[in-house]
DNA sequence: GCGAATGGATAGTGGCGATCACCACCCGCC
DNA sequence: GGCGGGTGGTGATCGCCACTATCCATTCGC
């Protein structure tokens, strides 16, 4: 496909097209990401060449990964990216930045804020009862807020327990993965590793879902 | 907050004005949605007056729900509307096709097609081992090999039996799930549901990361 | 009767993620 | 030595999407 090229080869350094075939990414994304400084430059050898090297390809590749699988906007990425750059942050403090650059953020839409309250301790009681420690502040809490008061609005009650079993299988995922990622990986790994687990269970569930479906509607499949 | 109105009366009918204060949607939007056909036109009682109702408000409320929090497209709205008013589908087979609208359609990135044989293989064990009857074109199988190419590229190794504990964890959710409501619920409703468990359970699975994070690492928060 | 609201239609906005076009420059190769 | 294609840098432009804005003849409601 790239026809042949340095792939395996030792090359530590390379040209921007040479970026651009390794990666896949085309040439005026490239610039576009070192515009954006998503990319760090390269480092020049003349007024107009400059080196890159696997580091560059890595970051791309992070890059494509973070907006391409985890549906990140291009900010997001690159606040992700800063963390990642910073090497003050734990593993897990940057695992945590990727967790909420995951999560959509609504502009808080206009919902009657009585509904909003009555949500709100409903969540409380799900985080108190889980036996977890969520700020009240947190981004998670706002949205799980949102989506709550939106299914009791459509007459699903919420009863305490409700989401119990939710809570266990989140719980033990979340401390099966946090293992996972306890020995030494470094940033990037970390990162792609949290939004990638993120996005390969949503599919799963989906699968399931698509299963169970299949097992109790025994019919013909329709095919979209 | 909408000055009473007469929410809580009986108004069977109203005009875009009145659409527009119990909805919270600004009245340009609802024309715009009225053009895009996602809004039945209303009852005209004139050549430049028309009358709604109930209906068009819950599915007003539907297509907000939809492209707020599940965050599709208007194009998967629509597809998804359109299914719900072709009153000869099924409960699940209505479930299946919002499931699907919900999971991102990226064009299929140009990713070297010899990791991606590898990772077919991996998932189509991982489904085989599930005991799941996926059909080969499924669009969930196509986005999970795409994952899982993305992790052993990352050197993330998928040994089988890998994703047990996801794959028995998302079987019980989507068994209860789907128990829930066998009962009868009319299209909006199943639609509705699915969307809003989905996102309630990414959120809840994010709060179970960040909390076990927050055990492992006994620091302060680091308020972002 | 008159101001505000309505429907219908066309045009415009703003944000995002690229993509194009241009240009001076530099490298490799004949 | 020269020439053709690649290179960096920059500003402009594009396409898409989800809305908004503007206008106008009509019509409602008081």
């Amino acid at each position: 496909m790239w026809h042949g090229s340095t792939d395996s080869g030792v090359a530590v350094s390379m040209k921007i097209s040479h970026l651009s075939r390794r990666s896949g990414v085309p040439v005026p994304t490239i610039k576009f990401y070192l515009r954006e400084q998503l990319l760090p430059p390269g480092v020049p050898t003349a007024r107009n060449q400059a080196e890159y090297d696997e580091s560059h390809l890595h970051r791309l590749r992070l890059i494509r990964l973070l907006a391409g699988v985890g549906m990140m906007s291009l900010a997001s990425v690159r606040e992700v990216l800063a963390a990642i750059d910073s090497r003050c942050l734990s593993p897990h403090h940057l695992a945590q930045i990727v967790s909420r650059a995951l999560l959509p953020e609504q502009p808080a839409p206009p919902t009657g804020a009585e509904a909003e309250d009555l949500a709100a301790e409903q969540v409380d009681r799900i985080i108190t009862d889980a036996g977890w420690c969520i700020r009240g502040e947190a981004p998670e809490r706002e949205s799980l807020v949102r989506v709550v008061a939106a299914l009791e609005a459509l007459g699903v009650p919420i009863r305490s327990g409700w989401f119990q079993p939710y809570v266990e299988a989140a719980g033990r995922l979340a401390v099966r993965e946090i293992d996972q990622q306890l020995s030494g990986d470094n940033g990037p790994t970390v990162v792609a590793r949290v939004v990638l687990f993120e996005v390969a269970f949503a599919i799963i569930r989906r699968m399931a879902y698509t299963h169970h479906l299949g097992m109790r509607t025994a019919m013909d499949t329709p095919e979209r």
